[in-house]
RNA sequence: GGUGCCUUGGCCGAGCGGUCAGGCAGAGGUCUGCAAAACCUCGUAGGUUGGUUCGACUCCGACAGGCACCUCCA
């Protein structure tokens, strides 16, 4: 089915058609690993997990999906300095070799990551790639001469920057995002007196080493430029040399946009003569109790920390799918609480049509389907492609159904979850909970008090199993316990 | 200051120029000794203000409020 995607670079929803015919090249900006993912961040791999399986299922395409890592800034070189008390003894000892402690520290956390996106319902496996920065310090470096040899970056204090001003003459500076030059406001967040650019709209592609820091030996002719690299400079590269450009789609946060996205694409065109990507598909931010997720808020959340919480990462996944990638996603505990019960709603209904006893009536499985990957395709609307499937529950309750639409709707929805990937597409399963003697004694003689009508012990001894955690559910046969 | 986005019922959250979004919660009902669960049925909308139109939640303008980005935050 023809898939369709809001593009950043044009503002519009446009047909996708892939640059090579049969696969889909796709690169997703990646976490910084210098701490535990949190559920912000969890949007973005959550969107672009979305996309990459609407490709593969309702798209038909193989998808090439690459993902890199960050693990080397300014964030990831501080919480790994010699004696940082962001050191945790699980990455194993310091030494006093500054790329040593950097690696330990972020293979720790890119570890925790993979963890914590599999925790989601992103699977490592759909992955074909997960690059780290440094493993492509050559190709940068590379990159960076040709840009300097260009003169489109100059070296200043042993640091590289790219000259925007000049690139503007040969091209647009400013295709995700506009700019306004003559009222750019010069960054407020970073200790601008650390880096002499000629510009405040130049942007770092190297930048020199701080005594104590990691670094690599760069000669760019004749002049010493140990350090590291950039930010933006790491997408450049290894999207080019994993995927080759231009590729299909790259993903990423709105914050993302500028500078990040806009220099990667200015870079890209200056070094390579060739613009990274055709579509440029930006996620919108998650909002938590209605307030942006920070730390002096206490509203800021691990993946780890909703696990601890007890919620089920099913209904973390769910609540992060019901509502549109680009509209802001107002995340709450009320909120995943509806979630659960949605989803569960439709885990019901699939359980049902497993069961034997089917009725007599069909229903158009097929149609439902259309419907459904129609809102898929058509810019990942998945609300819509709930709300269908919803609709579609309650006009065809499951016992009424046919072995034939049943079956036709087991497929359906092995399919969909191919897509959502937050059910269980299976029986209903019996699962056999311990139940504790004294337990099932309780409930054996509240059942002989309800038979003899003796509805005050009975009743009593109800009260008194949910006390111990344990729900008695009546029906015609006797009664069912459940854990609370 | 610049750039862009948003404002829908108690809460969350869609599409659509006129006809049911959907979910959660709530109300009523069936069932039950009573519950619980399940199932059935049902409200309550479209920030304010002009305009376009036979008709606007939907298009256009203004205003109000909120959010994001503006050099390293997804």
């Amino acid at each position: 089915m023809q898939i369709k995607l809001y593009n950043s670079l044009t503002k519009t929803i446009e047909p996708f058609q892939p640059v090579e015919t049969n696969t889909v090249k796709m690169y997703s900006c990646g976490p910084t690993v210098y701490n535990y993912a949190h559920i912000g961040n969890m949007r973005a791999f959550l969107f672009a997990d979305i996309l990459q399986r609407v490709l593969r299922v309702v798209g038909e395409y193989p998808v090439r999906w690459v993902m890199n890592i960050t693990n080397i800034d300014d964030k990831t070189i501080r919480d790994s300095a010699l004696n940082a008390n962001t050191w945790k003894s699980e990455m194993g000892s310091q030494s006093d070799d500054p790329i040593d402690n950097l690696l330990k520290f972020t293979d720790f956390y890119t570890k925790s990551f993979i963890e914590d996106i599999n925790t989601l319902g992103i699977k490592a496996e759909d992955f074909e790639a997960m690059p780290r920065a440094t493993d492509y310090i050559e190709q940068m470096k590379g990159l960076i001469t040709d840009l300097f040899h260009k003169g489109l970056a100059y070296v200043s204090e042993g640091s590289v920057y790219f000259n925007v001003n000049k690139w503007r003459q040969v091209d647009t500076y400013g295709k995700l995002f506009k700019i306004d030059f003559e009222n750019f406001k010069p960054g407020t967040r970073v200790d601008t007196d650390q880096y002499e650019r000629e510009q405040a709209s130049d942007f770092a592609l190297w930048k020199l080493k701080k005594p104590g820091e990691p670094f690599w030996s760069f000669d760019l002719d004749g002049q010493n430029c140990d350090g590291r690299p950039g930010w933006h400079i790491e997408c450049s590269v290894m999207e080019k040399e994993i995927l080759g450009l231009p590729f299909d789609i790259h993903t990423g946060g709105v914050d993302l946009k500028f500078p990040h996205h806009e220099d990667e694409i200015a870079q890209s065109k200056a070094g390579y003569g060739i613009e990274p990507t055709l579509f440029w598909c930006h996620n919108e931010f998650l909002e938590v109790e209605g307030e942006k997720m920070s730390k002096s808020l206490g509203n800021f959340f691990t993946v780890r920390d909703l696990m601890n919480k007890g919620l089920n990462s099913l209904d973390v996944r769910y609540l992060m799918l019901s509502s549109h990638y680009q509209s802001v996603l107002n995340f709450t505990f009320d909120g995943i609480t509806a979630s659960g019960k949605a989803r569960q709603r439709v885990q019901d209904f699939i359980y049902d049509i497993f069961d034997n006893n089917a009725g007599s009536e069909s229903a158009d499985a097929v149609s439902l389907k259309n419907r459904v990957y129609e809102h898929l395709g058509n810019d990942l609307h998945t609300p819509q492609a709930l709300a269908e499937v919803f609709s579609f529950i309650n006009n065809n309750p499951a016992k009424t159904l046919n072995s034939t639409t049943r079956t036709e709707l087991i497929e359906f929805f092995k399919d969909l979850n191919r897509v959502f990937s937050v059910w269980e597409i299976n029986p209903r399963a019996e699962v056999e909970i311990l139940i504790p003697q004294n337990i099932k004694d309780m409930a054996e003689e509240r059942l002989k008090a309800k038979q003899e009508k003796n509805w005050a012990k009975s009743d009593e001894l109800r009260d008194k199993l949910k006390a111990d955690g344990w729900l008695v559910k009546d029906n015609k046969e006797g009664y069912t316990l459940e854990k609370i």
